[in-house]
DNA sequence: TCTGGGGTCCTAGGACCC
DNA sequence: TCTGGGGTCCTAGGACCC
């Protein structure tokens, strides 16, 4: 059976989703920041209009965006995260098999139905449910690739006449969507492989398409051979409806401001342990591993701001989910790392070196009931913070946090009850 | 002065073993 | 003085994604 997928990919997501709760912004440039409100990270599409690209610093556009009124926002994940899930729901009434790939992205697995229906019509409906019940407005992306179905998405995007949907699944519009369109556009093909490729003379995705599989194998690697077959119609990267569980679990935060002092480090990677740990519990899982690491501004004038940066990691001699065994590693790992006399921008913990809840072999020494004892204790902490956000921790992430982030344009917690509420300063 | 955060996969090279 | 070859495991780094 031929296979056929779809890309479903929400347009301005951020954006859309802030515009949402403010239909006096309806026709506004609207622009979302992020954390430490530093770079633009979401345009609605009269924010794009105006030439504000994705991922400029805020502090380079500031007078475009007063000068047309433009509407920014702090990133509000929460608001965002809770749109995403209604979204996703809806498709999943739609389609037997979803992949929901990112926050505002899904593949859906289409070659069951394919003979049944006209998949431009599924398209439309698919895009009128989501905007009907949601409120959000996506575009649709057809082919038998996934790899085909990112392009026809971003045609479906570019084209108003496509009306937002593109059925990729005929050879010939496939190659004449391909001649159109910059090599830089396929899915897993960046900055670096770009310039690369362009010196070999591939400039647009039918030049990639069209390249001998054995000499990209040999030039690049076993991911870019798979993207040409999957250009050239074949099914390599299959549907992954079932989320294949976490390997590692980061939490890291630039901070609202320069931090000079071990003790306001020790707070902001105490900070860090505590969520991480947090979500590893959410996984139910354990970790062996922890690593800590830190940076100053990369962007900096390196004469006047020196650059260090140096990460450590550590293995427990038993996994775990005690937020407390990873924060006394923690602690250690900082002080290895740590120097006087820099401006640290940047710091965060990551945990790796996953088991399963119960699956690995205990120490032959450790006393099984504290360690039960231990998973009731976190329990417990996890399901009290879940009704009273941050009220229970432990001392050394500090209380005053002057390091925290800088949030403060944040719209209101409209759809979740608590959450994200602006820090009071 | 001000430049995000959280992931995955692949490969090369070193350590170690026989 | 001479100083193999092959396998495995681990880690760091580079590339990509949203």
């Amino acid at each position: 059976m031929s296979r056929v997928f779809a890309l479903v990919d929400c347009n301005n997501f951020y954006a859309s989703c802030e515009k949402l709760f403010r239909p006096d912004l309806a026709n506004r440039a609207v622009v979302v920041l992020s954390n430490n409100d530093g770079c633009v990270v979401a345009r609605s599409k009269e924010a794009k209009a105006m030439g504000i690209k994705m991922g400029v610093p805020v502090f380079q556009i500031r007078e475009l965006l007063e000068k047309n009124n433009v509407v920014a926002f702090s990133s509000n994940y929460a608001l965002y995260a809770d749109m995403s899930a209604r979204v996703m729901r809806t498709l999943e009434e739609m389609a037997p098999a979803v992949e929901v790939y990112s926050i505002d992205e899904a593949f859906l697995d289409l070659s069951g139905v394919a003979s049944a229906v006209n998949l431009t019509e599924f398209g439309h409906q698919i895009r009128q449910r989501v905007q009907q019940w949601i409120g959000i407005s996506v575009c649709v992306g057809i082919a038998p690739t996934k790899t085909l179905a990112k392009l026809a998405n971003h045609g479906a995007k570019s084209w108003p006449k496509t009306g937002g949907v593109v059925d990729l699944t005929s050879k010939e519009r496939q190659r004449k969507l391909m001649a159109l369109l910059p090599v830089n556009e396929v899915w897993g093909i960046g900055a670096r492989l770009t310039k690369r490729l362009e010196e070999m003379g591939i400039h647009t995705v039918l030049d990639l398409a069209d390249a001998p599989t054995k000499l990209i194998r040999q030039q690049f690697s076993v991911v870019v051979e798979r993207t040409v077959m999957e250009l050239n119609g074949e099914s390599c990267i299959e549907l992954e409806d079932i989320p294949p569980t976490k390997k590692e679990i980061v939490s890291s935060r630039a901070f609202g401001e320069r931090v000079s002092e071990l003790a306001a480090m020790h707070e902001a990677v105490s900070e860090y342990v505590h969520r991480a740990c947090k979500k590893l519990r959410q996984e139910r899982c354990q970790a062996k591993r922890i690593s800590v690491f830190l940076r100053t501004s990369p962007f900096s004038d390196h004469h006047l701001d020196p650059y260090y940066s140096n990460s450590r990691s550590a293995e427990l001699s038993y996994p775990s989910d005690d937020t407390r065994d990873f924060l006394h590693v923690a602690s250690k790992l900082l002080d290895a790392i740590w120097k006087d006399g820099f401006r640290y921008a940047k710091a965060g913990v990551m945990l790796s070196d996953f088991y399963a809840n119960g699956v690995c072999q205990q120490d032959l020494f450790a006393k099984s009931d504290t360690v039960r004892g231990n998973s009731v204790l976190m329990g417990l902490m996890d399901q009290i913070n879940e009704q009273m956000p941050n009220s229970l921790y432990f001392a050394s992430k500090g209380t005053k946090q002057s390091w925290g982030m800088k949030r403060e344009l944040l719209s209101p917690a409209f759809t979740t009850s608590w959450n994200a509420l602006p820090k009071v300063r």
